[in-house]
DNA sequence: CCGATTGGAGATAGCGCTATCTTTGTTGAT
DNA sequence: ATCAACAAAGATAGCGCTATCTCCAATCGG
């Protein structure tokens, strides 16, 4: 009679029994002695079931080694326990420390990490939006500001939490954790006009939204001072890499031999300046000062020392998934922008 | 009468308009004017649907902007369309590289990875297996050979593929892509003997069980040589950082000054020597030989360059994910075993 | 001591999709 | 021209869980 095998009321694989051979619902609760839905709330720790059912319950359950099934919880609650997090990228370093953060907020409280990769396009982002949206996630994090306005649209019809990480926004209502990148290419520039600098440039490999306002800070300090020449800029599509970096290096020291100063877009391309310069016997920061972005492990070991800009990339991470689970929670009275600030670290190289 | 607000023949919000707003599968077969059933088929691609059929419901698709909810498909097939990635450690660049590999593999074929860090313990990582098992993945990657015997049985029972990523086994039926660890370090031992090096030494921080048969590879081929002590093997807790690795070097140094060459774990520790080295005007190769192991983009920059074994990291990932979308597919005649092999990539620091 | 109230457990009915069976339409062989 | 064989579309019945409503017993005030 019935197409599938547990169906008829005769015969057949004994009910509550999955094809997987995993435990249902139905199969714990017979063997805790309650009614499925009992079992199911005690299981998600809702307050109105009695403690020493709830006991039977949580027992039963290891002794079966119960794990409810996603699919099933997730269709009859119209949620997930998943939270998406897109990114720009993967290989860079970056993200990962800002993505491991992240992860250790989210996995203790039982949520799923669902990491989308958009290579730094929009367009790319809305898709995966569109797709992860389907997941029904109970939040989503975002990179960066820039997103499509279908993008913006997708999220807001979704009525799903939404943290912005990275930058900061004075929209009201859009929730961000960062730091002011504008700012710290000031603290840059700042930094190396007090080092006696005059003849300064900005150098970036694939420049993104976050380090194109770095360099716009950069050049605004600039502008502000008398006796200083607009800086260098110079700014190549090619992914950054060490490489990349000693030519770039290189080929503007040549273009413009009284270059004095330099900032890099990131700490990868200020490193492989460096080594160039160290084999090539070009004093640093005797002919021309450093500087670099990030401030990665290995920035604080080199010789010499690089100079450069610490960023918070664990405790964005670490704040923004907090902040995700306040909303989750429907707490959103708190400041809406969370600035965590950043931090120039002077080493030899300026 | 119902308790739902969709439920009766009378009254109600329209049939097939999903509480969050997107549409269902009956809404997309009512303006594709079909059965539900052939919308789903021609979504999915089933062969046996009128090509001009499946046109309109593609169309129709296209137009509603019409995503499948993957909960409501994975509860009817039993099976959802994710792969479980388990990996030892976040934070470390390597599994980065292998990751993104896995990613541009599967991703493009609608599949989900699902990312679970166990941090080096076998315990954890049984945790995570029992709980991606929930999500009925249709294929599962696993770091290392280091499973829990639980572990191994919860994925035999539950028949789903398993790719084993990082080293090689030789058990039957059990699919691995990697390299010998243990013939890595055998080369770096040969190489350094082979540079006239006779009082070695091997230093790992955080042994995992990779590098740990790297060191026995290296301890192996000097146990074969007169006239060699066998290494001292240098051992310690921590994680291994830049920071470490000059520690370790100068404590090296300091109890057996007459180490004349190093075979470093990883190459953080290994660049951290180099940096220490540098700044003591500690010759090398000259007063000591130093050797890494993985080639991160920085080793080749550095002065002096870093002789490091290079690992195909972005390579096991790509195949790891391939053999498993074959295993998926059915397709399990290959051979079980993939290795990849290893470079060693002699350079200025040996 | 009784009716109104409350809190905890269970019964019921789907969530949105797909596996399976059934029906319908179409072709080929006789 | 008739019937078997096949292919393609549809009807049916869940997948395993939770939201909601219903029920029952214990609690309370008057």
């Amino acid at each position: 009679m019935s197409p599938r095998s547990s169906g008829g009321s005769s015969g057949g694989p004994p009910r509550g029994s999955r094809a997987s051979g995993r435990p249902t619902l139905a199969e714990l609760a017979r063997i805790a002695g309650v009614s499925p839905i009992t079992a199911s709330r005690a299981l998600r720790g809702v307050a109105s079931v009695d403690p020493d059912l709830a006991k039977r319950v949580r027992e039963a359950a290891a002794a079966l080694n119960y794990v409810a099934n996603p699919a099933a919880r997730t269709l009859a609650s119209a949620h997930s326990e998943a939270v998406a997090v897109l990114i720009p990228s993967l290989s860079n370093l970056l993200f990962i420390d800002t993505l491991e953060a992240i992860h250790d907020v989210l996995m203790p409280r039982g949520l799923e990490v669902l990491i989308g990769n958009f290579h730094y396009s929009p367009e790319e982002e809305e898709k995966l939006v569109r797709n992860y949206l389907a997941y029904q996630p109970r939040g989503i994090l975002l990179t960066g500001l820039e997103q499509t306005p279908a993008t913006r649209g997708l999220l807001a019809a979704s009525g799903i939490p939404v943290v912005y990480m990275m930058e900061l926004s004075r929209e009201a209502g859009l929730h961000s954790v960062g730091f002011s990148q504008e700012e710290s290419g000031a603290a840059v520039a700042s930094h190396l006009l007090a080092r006696g600098r005059r003849n300064l440039a900005y150098v970036a490999a694939q420049l993104d939204p976050r380090a194109l306002e770095r360099g716009l800070g950069f050049q605004r300090v600039l502008a502000g001072e008398r006796e200083v020449r607009p800086p260098v800029w110079l700014s190549v599509p090619e992914p950054s890499s060490v490489a990349l970096g000693g030519e770039l290096f290189l080929r503007l020291l040549e273009a413009y031999p009284d270059i004095d100063g330099i900032f890099f877009c990131n700490d990868d391309l200020a490193q492989g300046a460096i080594f160039e310069a160290t084999r090539r016997q070009i004093p640093i920061p005797g002919r021309v000062a450093v500087v670099g972005f990030n401030d990665l492990p290995l920035s604080a070991h080199m010789a010499p020392r690089l100079t450069s800009i610490r960023t918070p990339r664990a405790k964005v991470g670490e704040a923004a998934a907090r902040r995700l689970v306040a909303l989750m929670e429907g707490d959103c009275r708190a400041e809406p922008a969370i600035d965590l600030g950043f931090e120039l670290v002077a080493r030899e190289s300026s």
